[in-house]
RNA sequence: GGCCAGGUAGCUCAGUUGGUAGAGCAGCGGACUGAAAAUCCGCGUGUCGGUGGUUCGAUUCCGCCCCUGGCCA
């Protein structure tokens, strides 16, 4: 006896999303525009920079000429004086996969801020959002007493959170006691309530990454000389003048932003600027394919060789959906 | 040409009263649940400029040579 049908919203086959990531600089937006101009998918950004409105050379932001021609999704949707969260990104990412979906395209995930991806793929506990006033009150404590400190002090409230999570990791202590004070619960008890909002949404996967890692050094530096070519300092000194933000603002400890604020202060030259962004930007893509061998299992794509047939053999797959 | 200072990790440098050396940065590996382009953890990767001498033993002391910078010619 075989399982009865499925019935109600269930019984309709699911589209598909698309993934693809990998470090930064490889040119997945390239490869996502030139599918997107010849087939029918939508381009959902994973991107924690290019979130915000005005940070625009520095994260590599597609022109807006080139985003009112294809769709892109999830690109300029904040303010930089705000924060972005993961949260907000699982929110706005489902809802712009139910809106392509409706649309009977197919939404094609691009980019490399893993951990939004994670929320999205695997879920996210029901936490609260960042409390501003808590955070404050936290930091106030860490300045006098220390993290360390306050890490013991996690430890008697959520042993199990304390014991995966170093005594100096600033951000993971606070994030920790944030939720335990704002919801009386703890962090390692709410993570057992995580749930994928993508389930079993047949999902894709690739990852642009060159086969070796000089060439991937050589292409990130040459990518930030160019940017500086094209104004980024410029482009910085327009976010400065604003006056609401500071470089403890997370849109300003973007890579390069971060070292060009820096240079503005007056803490060093440019050149060393540019070198520390540069190296900056390598960390990043070093962090990034940790995350892509530990966390997703995706097709491995060079950069150099393999768009042509990705490219024909999506638009094959695609046929076969009848889209 | 003479005098002086220096030559130690990819870079900037410390050090060894003679027992083959260590910091920061860079690099490599890892962790990761609403800041994640963030935050944090681990790992030293080396003809100690070359050569000859003294010595049980020289990166260290001595001689010569090479290179770099400065001053004097």
């Amino acid at each position: 006896m075989s399982a009865p049908p499925p019935v109600g919203p269930a019984a309709v086959p699911q589209l598909p999303v698309y993934l693809l990531t990998g470090p930064t600089g490889t040119g997945k937006s390239d490869w996502a525009i030139r599918l997107a101009q010849v087939a029918p998918v939508e381009i959902v950004s994973v991107d924690s920079a290019l979130v915000y409105r005005g940070l625009d050379i520095g994260t590599a932001k597609p022109d807006r000429e080139l985003r009112t021609r294809l769709p892109h999704h999830l690109i300029d949707i904040c303010d930089p004086a705000e924060s972005y969260s993961a949260g907000r990104f699982v929110a706005d990412a489902m809802a712009a996969i139910a809106a392509v979906h409706a649309r009977r395209h197919v939404p094609l995930l691009v980019g490399g801020t893993m951990l939004y991806l994670r929320a999205l793929l695997k879920g996210l506990a029901p936490l609260p959002q960042a409390s501003a006033q808590l955070r404050r009150e936290i930091d106030e404590r860490a300045a006098r007493f220390g993290w360390p400190a306050l890490h013991r002090e996690l430890a008697g409230l959520d042993p199990l959170t304390a014991a995966r999570i170093n005594p100096n990791d600033s951000q993971r202590i606070q994030r920790a006691l944030e939720v335990c004070r704002a919801t009386g619960r703890r962090l390692s008890d709410l993570q057992r309530e995580t749930v994928s909002p993508l389930r079993d949404r047949p999902l894709r996967a690739w990852a642009l990454a060159p086969r070796d890692r000089p060439v991937l050094h050589q292409r990130l530096a040459s990518r930030f000389h160019a940017m500086m070519a094209a104004g980024f300092l410029d482009e910085v000194r327009a976010l400065r003048r604003r006056g609401d933000l500071t470089a403890r603002h997370s849109s300003m400890r973007a890579v390069g932003y971060r070292q060009l604020w820096a240079h503005l202060e007056g803490e060093y030259g440019l050149a060393e600027a540019v070198e520390r962004g540069i190296a900056a930007t390598r960390q990043l893509a070093k962090r990034q394919l940790t995350w892509m061998r530990a966390e997703t299992d995706p097709r491995w794509l060079d950069p150099e060789t393999d768009e042509l047939s990705w490219n024909r053999d999506l638009r094959h797959e695609l046929r076969e959906l009848g889209l």
